[in-house]
DNA sequence: CATGAATGAGTATTCATTCAT
DNA sequence: AATGAATGAATACTCATTCAT
């Protein structure tokens, strides 16, 4: 049993090997000018080992970009008590931000992005199970407001794209034309023109 | 002299059969999938005869998304007269739309953007020649706006690409991730929202 | 370990395998008629295999012609004890007769001197470190001979190029220019000649 | 009339410029590694008009080789009259170091040798009636350095060869392994070694 | 269970030679 | 007679995947 499970331990460290190594490669230099024995010599494991866990390329690439995403779907959880709307929209995007920047996100959507031709439904799995239900989430923060009565009662699915296309404009979008892309000197000002648009277009009248 | 005209036609048109080919197939398969034979063969014509127009298939996809992008360059002179800032958004928007999602730029972007750790001066001639110019030229319209009264003085550099992201969230975004993606039903209704929140956001007082 | 040591085991004849196929083509053909399709097929590995061993056709063809030389590099520490000089000679140049005839260094000299273009460090190397070293091995020969009183004290350096030179002449040159160039019958002949020539111009006086 | 004669001048000097072309790429890169458009491009003529005048590129080599080679055999009519042996020895060897090394002899020895499994005929040719028919020469003249008495009667088909051999050894044989090889500072002083061994065996006995 | 050697089916690119004009 | 566009066959090299040990 304790061998049993130092054996189990052993498989789990090699798959989460080669998934890092995988995911960097990929990150690197997309899927398609990847080689499946430099991932397995990156990640000190053979072929055949990397074979074992992920039955083909295509898979492995599946599982990588799955495993980046579940990363990052737990946590936006908010509970919107007291604070002001505007601060709830700058501590969304904030969060965002580091995400998309910070983490590998905009590279990976490249990847991705990439891959439509020959791995469509996984490019349609990232876009719904990732994308879209994030903009539910934030959805679901903009309703509160609106019932709390910070907002004006809209439709509320569309002004959440509308703000997300704005953010994104300024940090997603050049990104997925430069794998050098860093965080521009002045996003925290662009950021705060989207959230004050935003607003003056959704605040409820003051009274 | 008939000979050497008549020859340069030759070659012209087939230099566009290979440009054709090389298109459709990049849009299709992206460009690491597609064979350098096979492009001939569509444009029926030999490899060897390929690579006298086209010195490697890296110059090939470069010429291929030059082309695309320089069919679409001209057309953006607009004279903003006295028709109403609502319909010039609203004209101009259309005039995206029918570009990216009749022609095929979507698509072409999603190319370019994979082949950004490969070829990434292409990616950012692309960005920089290409959009970029783009938005400079809607933001000239935006400026003679401001000038006409109709819009109030602000950063017409940011708001213009504000406007930007909230349209290209419904109409670009979604097509990054679906090879199959087609002007959605509601998309006019969408662009309506897009136009009247700018207006909303920068629209001048009226006395 | 059993493993292991089989592995290397079969790998080292595989890579013997290679290396005479390829010997064999490049002696038959020269370096760029032969395909790499075409040696891979004659050592019975995929080219794949083939490439595992040798990272390029120019490592390949380097490797060729070190193995060849090294084979040759070791047998000739030549203790002169009381032998006549007349008969040392002999001894050496029947040896080099042997190599450069019923071996295939005449054949593979043709191969590098092909290359020169395109391989010259490679040729450079056959040259200092194949015949130079063995101009030196031989003429640390004279210099015994000049010690021990046979021949005149004489600049060995030039000496023993000048005899090189006058037993190439009928062994190596004419070989050069044809592939079938087979010893010559009255080689011996000719040997004894240059033998006779060098101790007549170098041979101590006697007294 | 005139006409005629005017093409035909035009025909035979775009002939010479191909052969120029040729033999400088030949010399430069080798054989095999020189494609026909390019000499085709150097000579300024079309591909097509060169295989008007050159059925095939062994031909073509071929016609190289055979004009350095015909540019050469002509001048070696020497009329020994009552110069000493010696100097004749040094005058004739000097002719031939000439012809070697600033004509490009050597290179193209070199090129010659690297086709002799492709084109094993042309390289006889070469052996036989270029280096062959050169020994001859200097053996005639050999012959009559014995008739005069300067020499003792021997084989002077062999001392010939021995004299060649020796000479080469420093001009020629270091040149077919490096491209850049070009005359050593201290060659006339070997080559006058060569001279004093060469006389050192056959010089004629004083009374 | 893990290995790494082996492979077959590709891929971009080149070049001697031909042919329509 | 001259052109230069066109080609088919070849070639070095790669890679996802399998398999004997």
């Amino acid at each position: 049993m304790g061998l049993a499970s130092y054996r189990r331990s052993i498989v789990k460290s090699k798959r989460a090997a080669i998934l890092k190594a995988a995911r960097e490669n990929f990150l690197e230099s997309g899927f398609s000018r990847v080689a499946m024995a430099v991932i397995a010599r990156d990640a000190d494991v053979s072929t055949a080992t990397l074979y074992k866990h992920f039955a083909s390329k295509d898979e492995l690439f599946a599982a990588v970009i799955r495993e980046a995403h579940s990363e990052t779907e737990a946590n936006m959880h908010i509970d919107i008590g007291t604070t002001p709307a505007h601060t709830i929209l700058k501590n969304i995007t904030d969060a965002y931000m580091r995400q998309q920047l910070e983490g590998q996100m905009n590279s990976l959507l490249r990847v991705v992005i990439a891959e439509v031709p020959s791995a469509p439904q996984l490019a349609n799995e990232v876009y719904e199970k990732g994308i879209l239900v994030r903009y539910g989430q934030f959805r679901a923060v903009i309703d509160s407001l609106v019932a709390r009565g910070d907002l004006k009662p809209h439709d509320t699915e569309i002004s959440s794209h509308c703000f997300g296309g704005m953010v994104k404009e300024f940090s997603v979008w050049p990104a997925l034309f430069s794998q050098d892309f860093s965080r521009p000197d002045d996003l925290d000002d662009k950021i705060a023109i989207c959230i004050d648009s935003y607003l003056k277009i959704y605040q409820a009248e003051k009274i």
